[in-house]
DNA sequence: CATTTCAGTGCACATACGTTCACTCAAATT
DNA sequence: AATTTGAGTGAACGTATGTGCACTGAAATG
């Protein structure tokens, strides 16, 4: 029947990313149901993505692929909070609760993305979690460039550096998953969990303050 | 045909324990190939736990109620190297590293519920990540009890004790996600590895060192 | 305007799945 | 010794899956 879906405008090109976009998109919206990409069919996302199961094929040639193109897409966004945040130009007194809220806010506009980031960091195949891991080496080492920008720890040797973002990193992101598993409508529960991460990541900046290269 | 599986050997009640233990030891080694938990289909647990897929009923309704018994054993395992580790009594100096080392072992000797946990953690489902937390909670306050007991910390409240180990607690499963994924016989990449482990441990004690409550 | 390109379609296929049911037959109970 | 119990069996069901193939028809190209 009718070959084209999603809009019917625009170029051909254009609707072909869409298409793509359509298909991205529904894995992550089934993802978000509490399932893990490797429990994912392919009829089962062109489904939910209002496209024949055929079709993939002209997008992908495996969901492999197409987990990869979302961890790209995911590593995109990682990128964008950090232009964000250099953005917002922070005040130096309560700078770090600042970030905490601008990244609880960044997280939950983008819900699908983290959640599929933190729940196959360490859960989906190999390939996914090493492309995976390698988009969270590229932030930590962006995140390490800011702070050398601001001039914050100028007497640590760049590996110590890279030690302590990477650990501010995963602290990060296991502030994500929490944030993400919040029932909605807890305000309290979360408030307690930000003055944690706030209280957590003090903690790293104070260690470091004290840090001494080996 | 034969109505037995497993050994043969011993009382009944004892035979069908092991083939409860044959089933979630199926499914723990299936995952060790990538997958993750919502991926397994019944009849693959079955066939390489080596049983026919109804036995899977005598044992559990549902697949979900298996995940839960694997969160349980996790739950024991990472009690039992609490206990393993204070039996091991530490010398004060050099105190983390050698905790580090008996750490990296026990992950080592517990791959497969490692590669569970920290991976059903955040990828899973909401029952089974619920369950991931409770147990990573219960560790969490065991690990403060224990600092309490050694003496360090006298001067913190117990929140910001709780606060401390919690990070820690995160910092030790990232860097089993990290033990885990690294291939075989690279002692060089291994090493690194731990060296930044264990300084992440130190920055996290020298910043509770110097930290005040609020 | 004639031709080519190709994203999306619809059908078919073999194969896998979860669950049901009636069954066996050794161990446990009486 | 006779009876009950129940872990494991094997065949059958309806339904889902991934992928191959010939197809359509609008947009792009000449």
């Amino acid at each position: 029947m009718r070959g084209t879906r999603h809009g019917d405008s625009g170029s051909r090109v254009e609707r072909k990313q869409r298409t793509r976009a359509a298909l991205l998109d529904a894995a992550l919206r089934l993802m978000a149901q509490g399932r893990s990409f490797t429990s994912l069919g392919l009829r089962e996302i062109t489904r939910e993505a209002g496209v024949v199961p055929t079709s993939f094929y002209r997008h992908f040639t495996d969901l492999d692929e197409l987990g990869l193109a979302l961890v790209e897409d995911g590593g995109l966004t990682l990128r964008r909070l950090l232009r964000e945040a250099r953005r917002a130009d922070l005040p130096a007194k309560d700078m770090i609760r600042r970030s905490v809220e601008i990244y609880r806010d960044y997280v939950d506009g983008h819900r699908l993305q983290f959640l599929f980031i933190t729940g196959e960091r360490s859960g989906g195949s190999l390939a996914i979690r090493a492309a995976i891991r390698s988009e969270i080496d590229h932030f930590t080492h962006e995140i390490a460039q800011d702070l050398r920008g601001l001039g914050l720890f100028a007497d640590l040797s760049s590996d110590s550096l890279r030690m302590i973002c990477s650990l501010v990193v995963t602290t990060m992101l296991t502030a994500a998953v929490d944030f993400l598993d919040l029932p909605p409508d807890q305000a309290r529960r979360e408030s307690e969990l930000i003055d944690n991460f706030v209280q957590q990541i003090r903690l790293i900046f104070l260690g470091a303050a004290h840090w001494r290269d080996a």
